[in-house]
DNA sequence: CAGTCTTAAGAAACCGGTTGTTTCAACAAC
DNA sequence: GTTGTTGAAACAACCGGTTTCTTAAGACTG
């Protein structure tokens, strides 16, 4: 007995069992890893030996090394936590709570994680280890994709830009706003709003992928991605719309200093606008709590709508009328689409569009104070 | 030129690199990690050549391999994510932001990570690769806990029991508790009930850690922490509070079929309760809205005061009176204290509790319906 | 009793990096 | 002309597993 079994700090490895147990590594890693057969066996004595040493040792795996070796981790990585998850509210929680519940339901046993860091847009995000699988919340750095797609990594963006080969899926914002502004108008409204933060181009900035600006002036911070596409076509389909119907469209660059307050005042006080589109959930929640605070009941004086997930609004505000991103289809399709391209290697590139629904809730009614509109025969407890 | 530098899928590997630069891999290794002296140098000439030719190969090293020698990989990993963060608005979002955020503001260069997956209970929740850190929302498994310690990798503790020797920051719920009973005494309630989960012994449940059940009736699925001590904190501190002022506590089992409004009906109506404590941000929420619904007006024939995060409350729901769990102190402090203890391993155990702070909104007041408190001069605008 | 087939298990290569040690040439010193 | 020193870079061991290849010993066959 040259050696002691080392008291060294940390977990035993291969070596200190097989040491233990008398007989070499590769035979204990065969054991452990049931990899019996196929040109190997061993004395059911020795086998039930070695489990009992491993499990007095309490070993368990490197699974560093294993990952070196094996060229697989059964781990889907999921990127842009940072920049999609740092504000409350919004769809990606969702998203990622049901991608989580898709993969944990297969029995492969594929593991879910969250890069939850900021990276610079020139640096890689790709975690230490390997990943079999990612997905992208919205977008990654340019280093990241490149990488993805180098290593082969099968992957699926949810909500943003994709490349010809790659899988995607993405709500029809176009289609969702469309039917927004007709639901308003069908109600009769003509003095519709949209409120929300312009594209880039046509405010001049010229600023590229996630900035890190104040987030709603409660201290906190979050990255919002100031070239998102959902901010080029919710705007242009509200502009088109409208346009269209032979209405004039009323924006206004989003206000930082301003608050939703001021923002009601301006429009609905000066404007004479009767319903405004949200960009966003709080948006709408804001400008809900700004009406009430102001005595402007809605929806008797003002019909409002946002764009939300209906997981969250129905936690966070039931009564919100809204555009259903459907963030929990999103999150699940994404999920099969990983896990199928990640078991055929050969699946081709899809972009899927999700259809956007509309939710009547009880903010959008006739303007002027109808109670009931006849085509909806909601009850309305306000 | 015997080998061509072949087609394989995947990154190029040092060798690779060493082979086009016509140099070993060792030397291509050190300089790219500017690994020069002690004992090595290399000629201008030949460092730019490597240098160039790794650029123009797209090399990226393969960091499962290199944490594999240096046992560090910048990483820290948030454990516990599918119970903490599945469902809306509750403080562990806040948490692991702020988690993020201090991380992010060292020059360190650390990465944060969050586990999203469910494990048994007797399942290993430790990732394939090495970690520098670990936070532990509120509970890991014991074969995670075991491991973590073995492998003496520092660790923090958020919410939740904590070994002796360990690192944990816990907000005082028991304090917390007392400040809002105490708060509705003084405004002259007597009959305040406590609208929560009971703690698990006192309902003859012998659940262990999480299990999964329906969440309020929305179809999506949650971890609910069974035997989380806040349910035992606040429960309890309640009960003495209310026993130590001669006062009746007022508790039921939380019942599931019932709806918020059922329980404003046999409690306000039936039972004559004018201020309720709710366990939670959403259970408070739920009854705002149920009274809303019932025409019962808070917080003139109502009282409400609900445990919750500052920023969920704000964003969600301003206007709740609520107890401060502060959340975002919570996350920094965690992560704080991690990154001492990863500089510095000697870093001895600490066990941190936060203090609770009553935060005043707009629906506690007096019984029966005095407008305003004379002790709290806070505008009212309902 | 030699030859072949199983069974049981060990040796060694490999994954892709890092790092301590060695080699080799050029040049300086004695 | 031999020895020392230094600069430049290769060699080889190692991290902790997996896997291919090989070997040793018995059992079976003819």
């Amino acid at each position: 007995m040259a050696k002691t079994h080392s008291v060294k700090r940390g977990m035993p490895s291969l070596d200190d069992v097989a040491e233990q147990a008398g007989v070499s590594k590769s035979t204990v890693s065969r054991i452990l890893n049931n990899r019996l057969g196929n040109g190997f066996s061993v004395k059911e004595e020795v086998r039930q030996r070695v489990i009992e040493v491993a499990r007095k040792m309490n070993y368990r795996p490197n699974l560093i090394a294993k990952s070196l070796t094996m060229h697989s981790t059964q781990m889907i990585h999921i990127f842009g936590g940072s920049h999609a998850l740092s504000d409350l509210g919004n769809i990606y929680q969702t998203v990622v709570n049901n991608i989580a519940q898709v993969v944990d339901a297969v029995s492969d046993g594929y593991d879910v994680t969250v890069d939850m860091s900021r990276h610079a847009p020139d640096e890689s995000e790709m975690p230490a280890w390997r990943i079999d699988g990612a997905i992208i919340l919205a977008q990654c750095t340019r280093p990241t994709m490149q990488e993805i797609v180098q290593m082969g990594i099968p992957y699926v963006i949810v909500n943003g830009r994709c490349p010809q080969e790659g899988c995607s899926v993405t709500p029809d914002d176009i289609g969702g706003t469309r039917l927004a502004v007709e639901h308003l108008i069908e109600l009769g409204h003509t003095r519709i709003a949209y409120s929300g933060p312009l594209p880039p181009y046509s405010t001049q900035t010229s600023a590229q992928p996630p900035i890190r600006v104040a987030h709603d002036d409660c201290g906190l911070e979050a990255d919002v991605l100031v070239s998102h596409s959902s901010l080029q076509d919710r705007y242009a389909a509200y502009v088109e719309t409208m346009e269209r119907c032979g209405l004039e469209p009323i924006v206004s660059a989003h206000d930082k200093t301003g608050s939703a307050e001021a923002y009601l005042k301006r429009k609905v006080f000066e404007r004479g606008v009767t319903a405004i589109l949200a960009y966003g959930h709080m948006g709408g929640l804001h400008l809900l709590q700004a009406a009430h605070t102001l005595g402007v009941s809605v929806p008797e004086q003002l019909s409002l709508i946002c764009f939300c997930d209906e997981y969250a609004n129905r936690v966070m505000s039931p009564g919100l009328t809204f555009i259903d991103l459907n963030a929990a289809a999103m999150g699940r399709i994404a999920a099969e689409l990983l896990l199928e391209q990640i078991r055929n290697s050969g699946a081709g590139s899809r972009h899927i569009v999700l259809p956007e629904k509309l939710v009547i809730r009880k903010t959008t009614a006739h303007p002027n104070g109808a109670s009931v509109t006849a085509r909806s025969g909601r009850e309305r407890s306000y």
